[in-house]
DNA sequence: CTTTTACCTATTGACAAAGTAGGTAAATAA
DNA sequence: TTATTTACCTACTTTGTCAATAGGTAAAAG
């Protein structure tokens, strides 16, 4: 499983926001309700976005969530990529600590990178606009 | 992460294997301290293979495991399918008891549909013969 | 100054992946 | 026949990550 739950929620949270009144700021209260998500956890995601700016978020009454951005203008894969930190397909294609120590001799890394590669033009050739079209 | 170790492991096993004499018998003992993998670990995944007739295995002295097809009668896709159970992105396109529940009304269903028909094409379009000629 | 909201730091529980331990059954060589 | 080599089987432990929970603090508005 390449996606877990929190690049999914993210996912439906920016679907979410998306379909709201472009300059209305939306309370994590209500997306938890809508999206069936606990409320707690939403909270971590919404963080994630906000601190990358992909969201606005205001404090205080009437604060909340929005996007910053047309639907356009978010690719599922940057979504992806920051919720989850990687889509590599195998720890072979991970750099940095958890790396396979065999990387620099094994016959299979060619296939991963390959792979990585067209996973990643996948998530980022399609945007949000495009989800919300179908 | 879509492949874990187990499917790795199974992938170097088999490419192990068909660099060998074909008529000839492996022990696991052999083929666990030339790819440095535990013995009791790889008896495991020998099991999978063996039963699933992707090797023969033989008992008892000068007995092991060989490979029964030629390098290029064993899909990349079959190997992981059957020593991963699956090679679904998200939960989403996952069926039986685990799967989504929102699997009837999700705006990104099609999207993983689309994207686990890509993996699994880039998969069965890669042999154990294409490996070993890097 | 009270309410509403986002933000922050832990902790827990569930689960699967990875590896370990100790045996049984089959086949061969001696 | 007997000892050795090997595959095969069942169960356990460890480890780590995901998902969710708990209990706060800081900001902003009315």
């Amino acid at each position: 499983m390449i996606v877990s739950t929190k690049g999914r929620y993210a996912l439906r949270v920016m679907m979410c926001l998306a379909q709201k009144e472009p300059s209305a700021y939306i309370p994590l209260k209500d997306i938890a309700e809508a999206e069936h998500i606990s409320q707690k956890y939403l909270e971590s995601i919404m963080t994630t976005l906000s601190k990358a700016g992909f969201v606005d978020a205001v404090h205080g009454k009437g604060g909340g969530y929005r996007l910053n951005r047309q639907p356009d203008g978010y690719t599922i894969g940057s979504i992806l990529k920051l919720t989850e930190g990687s889509l590599a397909v195998a720890s072979c294609s991970v750099t940095g600590p958890s790396a396979c120590s065999r990387t620099t001799c094994c016959e299979a890394k060619p296939m991963w990178d390959r792979l990585d590669a067209m996973i990643d033009g996948f998530f980022e050739g399609i945007t949000l606009a495009d989800l919300l079209k179908k």
